[in-house]
DNA sequence: TGCAAACTTGCAGCGCCTGCAACATCGTCA
DNA sequence: TGACGATGTTGCAGGCGCTGCAAGTTTGCA
């Protein structure tokens, strides 16, 4: 599965030269004022190739490697039973958010996204994949892949992608965990607000 | 404001026609399979004209116009001050989705939407348009533009998307209205999930 | 009637992305 | 070790979305 050694060695390899060297120029330059080309003569490869690699420029400056996508999966099942399905989401997400200073490549997508707010409705795919795997992960709970499992991963994303986006309006505030503490309780309140809290 | 008679009324006519004609071909042909000169072809205007109009193809397609989004800003104001922002919300959307065969733009862009699937993934900037609205909407509600205005409109967007992308699955079911009734209450109830439901 | 503002148009061009056919490289099995 | 098939890379040609610019046309107003 996992084959033949350098070949998937190299593969890999050109992979993450691909995203690293993209994420790296595009937050120096802007996203938007780096090309395929450009990303592709610092590696050392063909413009064709990339698209061997990434559908698209996008997917290489926000996507999620498979690899990650799982492991979330993985997580959100191995939470103690006891543990309702969105609980169990939003503790993993939470701790995804905490580490991003652990993964490179994670941590210097999110510092482009703080430095960049127009690359904000660019994430969707990314987003999207996201979604994905946290329902797959929610009905693995559950026992069923059903409007009540979209609906949940669906409804905690939200809470993470408004938190992201608060955090970036003022990155020198709480870290994006914090505040999705703070949305993803709004959530599980069922939305609980009070028309005129303080006023 | 509304200003000067013949212009204006041109521009609107123009408008409309550019978007009515592009929604209606991309239902015929697939979304993909049209070019804006043909749509500019087909309304009698230039190729460039089209987007001094529309910022995208996709946004001809699946845009909201601005009248749209400010009546839901005012009905979701006007809702009974007794309501939780949330409730007021909701009850705007839902009507909102009941009222598709209203509008005929509205309508088709619906029937695109279910008869082409691999279009979901673009609405995202309408989709985005459209929490703006209602986040400001759920403001005006609550005084605030803080992150629980943000996370609420967020979060019931994202029970109506799910709820779209569901009907969509089955066109022959309940239809997107209904499915909205109940992944907003699952969010309403705080996504209250048990973990084996009934095995 | 003449002027200014607003709108449309053609053009030239960049950049993303794709299919295709040739070429290079790697793994393998005799 | 050498040949063969699978896999990966490359260049090319080209379509399409989208943009800035400068010129032309239409509209509103005095």
């Amino acid at each position: 599965m996992t084959g033949t050694g350098l070949r998937e060695r190299k593969k890999a390899e050109t992979r993450s030269a691909l995203r690293e060297t993209a994420v790296s120029l595009a937050h120096r330059d802007g996203p938007d004022a780096i090309t395929v080309e450009q990303v592709c003569a610092a590696v050392g490869v063909s413009a064709r190739t990339f698209f061997n690699y990434f559908a698209s420029k996008d997917d290489a400056l926000f996507g999620v490697d498979a690899g990650v996508l799982s492991a979330i999966v993985a997580d959100v099942v191995a939470r103690p039973a006891a543990e309702d399905p969105a609980t169990a989401l939003i503790t993993v997400l939470h701790d995804l958010l905490s580490d991003a200073a652990g993964s490179s490549v994670w941590h210097d997508q999110l510092a482009l996204i703080r430095d960049h707010p127009e690359v904000l409705p660019r994430l969707d795919d990314a987003q999207r994949a996201l979604e994905r795997a946290c329902t797959e992960a929610v009905s693995l709970r559950t026992g069923r892949l059903d409007l009540d499992a979209h609906t949940t991963a669906a409804a905690v994303l939200a809470a993470q992608r408004v938190a992201v986006a608060a955090w970036r309006e003022q990155p020198d505030g709480p870290g994006p965990d914090v505040l999705f503490e703070r949305s993803a309780a709004l959530v599980r309140s069922g939305l609980d607000l009070p028309t005129h809290p303080s006023s």
